[in-house]
DNA sequence: CTACACAGCGAAAACGTTTTCGTGTTGAAA
DNA sequence: TTTCAACACGAAAACGTTTTCGCTGTGTAG
């Protein structure tokens, strides 16, 4: 076994100071080529690389990227953080993900410990319960000692810092719209409970699109879930509704999950009930019928918050502030759940 | 903007050294309580909290686990991730994600990256290009160093490291059996091609089960799939032979994928065609019809492999070699893919 | 009164780098 | 022969910790 060598042994080895291996590694000037060849001669036979630790510690800087979301097994957060390392990669950047399970301790938690010189710059999505209890404490912290954090997807207004978002209001709005334009009356609603910042915002869109249309808006049509993972029941019961003859779901579960209900009563998508979901992910893709629905390209949102926060880590000159707020481009993807619209 | 406070200045602050205030902060027996007391209610004040990376450093320990998988975006190592993340959070460690891409190169180089201090251990799983040239230098090297592997799913006999492993072959023997125990008689087979190890271990599954049945093994019915991304084609093609009741696939894209083709033919799933895929994830739960598959639970192995390596980096005192598989269950997830078995 | 134990604290090394600032040697110019 | 520049290298500081060891002063026992 081959420990790792070091300048120190490299030094010792060749009878030489620290300072000059470090140099001729460097390829210094100052040192004769002498020198120099033979040091680097005996550091590619030791496969000298230099330890990345003692250098963040010189440097002030880790090359790293801390990441903070909800879930990784959601595919649209995979997909970010695919989008992340890959532009981090290319710039030299490692990426540290946490997982917050949707929980603030835990986000505190793990926004603590990489706070504390592990990483040089957050990109983070907020878990439901710190959107629900409203308390960004942690994060103010985190940008006051001056460590930029760029925000994606769930953010909040009350922590002004670099943000990727879609425009989640006025995707739902243009959804409902289609769907409007296709002759559709009773669009019925799948959302969320409103503090989740995405779900209250597709939501507004869904009624501002029923309220420039002058249509009524029906109660009746609209549900919000509060436990994702037991949401059938509640879905199938808002199906029963036999005026209802589409349906907009803020993302791909409730979709899925509206189109087995459909099916289970015996009707049919798209001709009896048309569905819209939101998120372009495996779930659409592949349910039969497929998806119509909002494409969030999570692969650009990650590498537009990595641009952003390398961006910021590299000029850190000046310029403090003058946070920007990217807005990625949606679209409507259109599938089999839809007839043509 | 105030930046993290160090034990050097809480020293200068307090005009003590930075030893005493060391000390206080660890509750240390050699100071007096009066500035034990003052020293810590300082750093309180000020939030202090030790640099990990200096830590790191001094302790040639990072408390972090570098993971190195081929894709985030399949549900299968999201999962995995997850695994390992909520038992390495539990025990203190962080985990750092690269992502190889199926590539050779890329894996090397984020292998060499973070074997440079960055991190403790690894967990990974190998790349398709890796396991096609049958080249792993790197890893054998990164172990020659002494720092400790763990390989899960696509693992190699060529290193000898811990590794956590379904049993590829019996899960696929079992699967085809129950196929033949439900009276199908013309089992086509949907796999990749043999340098990846699991496919070729699911393949020789499907074979076993066929040989034991004393069943002819037909050319005819077996397709391996070179590009995933465009298995639409063949999987078709193969479909069109009118023989075939039943289908395995090895994995849940080619699952969805026949039972897509199957359909589009006029053909019913189970009723005419029977389909059992591999991995559990989003496409077999949410397909219409569900698929039945051999689920492998990807949270365990995640699980099971950070325990693994934490054990090893935790015991490091003797015992290199003696290396350990774990072979975690495998089931198979009844749906509605195939008729009641 | 002497010796000694012990409490309380600081200096310094160590982890592995990079970089600034000397310092000694050589050769050539004056 | 003296002076000075250039060259080649080393010492040491710095990043932020922890820990070992040594030092000083006080109090107590002999």
């Amino acid at each position: 076994m081959r420990r790792k060598v070091t300048l120190k042994q490299i030094a010792k080895e060749l009878d030489v100071s620290i300072s000059t291996v470090s140099k001729s590694l460097r390829d210094s000037s100052e040192i004769s080529e002498d020198t120099r060849l033979k040091v680097q001669a005996f550091a590619k036979l030791y496969n000298y690389k230099p330890n990345l630790i003692a250098l963040s510690l010189k440097n002030k800087k880790t090359k790293t990227i801390g990441i903070i979301i909800p879930e990784i097994v959601h595919h649209f957060f995979a997909t970010v953080i695919s989008g992340i390392e890959h532009v981090a990669n290319a710039k030299g950047y490692n990426v540290i993900v946490t997982l917050s399970d949707e929980s603030f301790d835990k986000e505190v938690i793990n926004m603590e410990m990489l706070a504390n010189g592990s990483i040089d710059g957050f990109i983070m999505s907020l878990s439901k319960e710190t959107q629900y209890r409203r308390d960004f404490h942690h994060i103010s912290e985190v940008i006051n000692q001056g460590m930029p954090v760029v925000m994606f997807d769930r953010v909040t207004n009350d922590i002004s810092c670099d943000k990727v978002i879609i425009d989640d209001n006025f995707a739902a709005y243009e959804a409902v719209q289609k769907l409007i334009d296709a002759d559709f009356k009773n669009i019925a609603l799948i959302t969320t409970v409103d503090y989740v910042s995405v779900g209250k915002l597709r939501t507004d869109g869904y009624i501002k699109a029923l309220k420039t249309n002058d249509f009524a808006i029906d109660p009746a049509l609209i549900i919000k879930v509060e436990d994702i993972d037991n949401c059938t029941d509640q879905i199938e019961a808002l199906i029963q509704n036999n005026k209802i003859d589409a349906i907009f779901a803020v993302n791909e579960l409730f979709a899925v999950t509206a189109i087995k209900a459909a099916k289970n009563q015996g009707k049919n998508v798209p001709e009896d009930i048309a569905v819209i979901g939101f998120t372009d992910g495996i779930i659409s893709k592949y349910s039969s019928p497929s998806i119509t629905t909002v494409g969030q390209n999570g692969i650009e949102m990650g590498n537009k918050a990595a641009q952003m926060l390398i961006d910021r880590l590299e000029t850190e000159l000046e310029e403090e502030e003058h946070y920007k707020t990217e807005v990625i481009e949606t679209h409507l993807v259109i599938r089999e759940s839809t007839p043509t619209l």
